[in-house]
Parts: C-alpha cells; sequence; structure tokens
DNA sequence: AACTATTTATAAGA
DNA sequence: TTCTTATAAATAGTT
C-alpha cells in the first residue's frame, strides 16, 4: 500500500528505516486498539526499534502483570516461575540447614542438650574435649610465638648496639630462651598442619557446601 | 476498509464479533511481522480473544523470557522483580550466615584457629570449658535419671508379686542383681529407640547436602 | 510532517 | 470457516 509494492526484508537505509518503523508502528498500535474495541479482547503488543527505543500497547482494564500472568496460565509457558522456585527451594533448604548448625553450636555451647541420649552425649563431651585441646595448644604456642618474637627482637636491638654485652651469662640466657621458642614453634606448626582435615564434619565442605 | 465503514465500538453480535476478531488478528500478526523484517525491530504480540483463546506473535530470535526481561529493563515498570531481588538479597545473607556459623563450629571442633588472636582463643576455651562442664553435667544427670527410674520400675514389678520374700538378705541380693540386669536392657533399648535421626553432624551427609 | 498514488486490509455477502 | 469483491485504510515514495 504505497506508491509503489515493496518487498518484505530489512530495510538497508537506516533513515528510511526509521520512517517506515514509526508509521507502521502507529498502524500497528492502532489496529491493535480497534481490535480491543471491536471484538473485546485483550491485547498486548510491546515493539522494540533496531535502535533500542521501546513501544507498547496494552488494552484497558488490565496491567502488563496482570497480562503475563494470564499470559503464562494460559499458554502453559514458564516464563520465569521454574527459575524462582527453584530459588525459594534452595532457600527452604537453606534456612533448615542454617537452624541445625545453630543448634550443633547451641550444644556444643552447652545448651539444648535434653534431646542427646548418653551415647551422643559422649560422643560429644569427647570431641569438645579434643577440641579444648587443640585450642589449649594454639594459645600455648600464640603465647610462645609472641615471646618468641620478643627475644628476637631483644636481639636485634642488641645487635644494632655497637658494643658486645660483655656479660656472657645474660647473652646465653637470651639464646637458651630463643632457641626453646623456635623449637618449640616448629613443633606447633606441625600440630597445626595435621590439625586441618581431622574433623571432617566441621572441613565437610562436600556436606555442608551450597549449590 | 471493507463494502462499509464500520464504527469502532464493540461488536455486539457474537458471531460477527468472532469473525472480524480472527481476520483481524490476521490482519496485525501480518504487519507485526512485516515490521519485525522491515525494520529489524522485535515485537511481542499477545492476545486473548472474548472466548479467552489465546494467539501470540513474537520476533524470531529471541523468547518470551528475554522479551520480556529486556521490557522489564527498558521500561522500568517491575513485575515481579522486587519480589525477587528481595528474596534473592534474603538468600545471599542466610548463605553469609551460614558460612560464619559453620566457620564457628569448625573453631569450636578445634580446626581454622589461626586466625584467632590470643584474647579470642582465651574467650573460646572458657566458653569451650564451662559448655564442657554442663555436658559433663548433663551426662551425670542422664545417668542418675535413669537410674532412678530403673528402680521405680523394679517396685512396680516387685509390688505385682504376690509374696513377700522373707529372707531379707536375700531379698536385698535379689534387688541387686534385678536391678542391675533391667538396667542393663532398658539402656539399650533407649539407645536403640534414641538413635534414629538426632545427631545431625554425624549422619551429616544426607541431612546436609544441597542437590 | 504532509501529500497522494497505490497497495493492502477487510466488511459484507455468498 | 473460507472466498470474493467493493471499498476503506494504510502507507511508500515524494515534497
Amino acid at each position: 500500500m504505497g506508491r509503489g509494492k515493496i518487498e518484505i526484508k530489512k530495510i538497508e537505509n537506516a533513515t528510511n528505516r526509521q520512517v517506515t518503523y514509526s508509521k507502521r508502528r502507529n498502524g500497528l498500535f492502532k489496529k491493535a486498539q480497534e481490535l480491543t474495541v471491536l471484538c473485546d479482547a485483550k491485547v498486548s503488543l510491546i515493539m522494540f526499534s533496531n535502535t533500542g527505543k521501546f513501544h507498547e500497547f496494552l488494552s484497558p482494564n488490565i496491567t502488563t502483570k496482570g497480562f503475563f500472568d494470564l499470559y503464562q496460565k494460559t499458554s502453559g509457558i514458564d516464563l520465569w516461575n521454574s527459575h524462582y522456585e527453584r530459588m525459594q527451594e534452595n532457600y527452604r533448604r537453606l534456612k533448615e540447614i542454617n537452624k541445625k548448625l545453630r543448634r550443633e553450636i547451641g550444644q556444643r555451647m552447652g545448651g539444648d542438650l535434653n534431646e542427646l541420649n548418653i551415647k551422643e552425649l559422649q560422643a560429644l563431651e569427647a570431641k569438645m574435649d579434643s577440641a579444648l585441646l587443640a585450642i589449649r595448644e594454639r594459645k600455648v604456642r600464640n603465647l610462645e610465638e609472641r615471646h618468641a618474637n620478643l627475644v628476637l627482637d631483644l636481639e636485634a636491638k642488641l645487635e644494632r648496639q655497637d658494643g658486645i654485652v660483655e656479660n656472657g651469662g645474660y647473652y646465653e640466657s637470651a639464646m637458651g630462651v630463643a632457641a626453646n621458642g623456635a623449637s618449640n614453634s616448629l613443633y606447633a606448626l606441625r600440630l597445626y598442619q595435621n590439625h586441618q582435615p581431622q574433623f571432617i564434619l566441621q572441613h565437610g565442605t562436600n556436606d555442608l557446601r551450597l549449590a
């Protein structure tokens, strides 16, 4: 319909394309509107131009959301619900895990022990015991490291002094302490390395990791 | 465009309305298709007839969901996103909390103590200590309760017996033995009943793993 | 944006 | 529904 017939293929001239888009868009909207009135239909017409500009027509008395809900119900096509529901499911699971973790902590803190039987209590006690041991070892090592560092600092300071300290006894004493500290530190380091994967349950990434 | 001009208002004759709907629907789809091709535009055209029948046209190379996302982004109209995003935010937070809880449990189990300073170590030690105390107390109480129950059970049984045992010494002795035996079987029974699902971390895999 | 020669859509009838 | 066709409407190319 026009001065000449046109082939239906992309208009290469950008200006022409833009003009045609504008004209035909209006035509489409007008027809959508007429259909709505004449036939008492619901119409949703949304378009994006080549250049990303957006226009829409929507029949009165309905929201876009309502329209899409209707669309989903009628067409059976699932736009986002599966994603949404999957998330909801994960959320629910996460909450459940959270609850369990909290209870776990609670029990380790000495609360809520009522529901444990004697065997479980004993197991918990043993675990706590060894954990406490680890904490104490760690604490001792921490102190030792500090002490060693102090001694090293002291040595550095002493070296920076020009004169050599004449009092050998004092010097020896300082050395001895430093050596001891280093030794213990090494020991503690080993302990620490071995500690890592022992308690499967708390590091149990596979068991506890989230999707 | 037709044999006569028509007024744009609802067609009252249902048959006519249906026929017009069908004709104009096709016209609209054709024009939408032409616009898509001529102007390289994206068009979504969805309609519901008076009678609830649904038809749609969608430009190729895009899904309804993709179109919808684009629509939301461009129009700024929020259909379900705020709800969705709120959920996403909650989900993220829950995950974070979960992580912290797990780390806390890990520390209480003696792992991952490296990042605690001396003060924190001491605090943790103190907490664990008191918790351990609570667990031990609870364990003792548990045993005591069980013993008390046992004695009561036995007394009830003995009362149901007709004759009273004359030999006081024997009686005392029998009490002792019976109490012991009953104690053990009762204990076993309880253990069995209590064993099922209680201790989460030990049974961990099924309870905690996510899909 | 208008104009208008043409093409296209479609109302009414079959 | 589908076809036909007279006529209304849309629009391509032009100004």
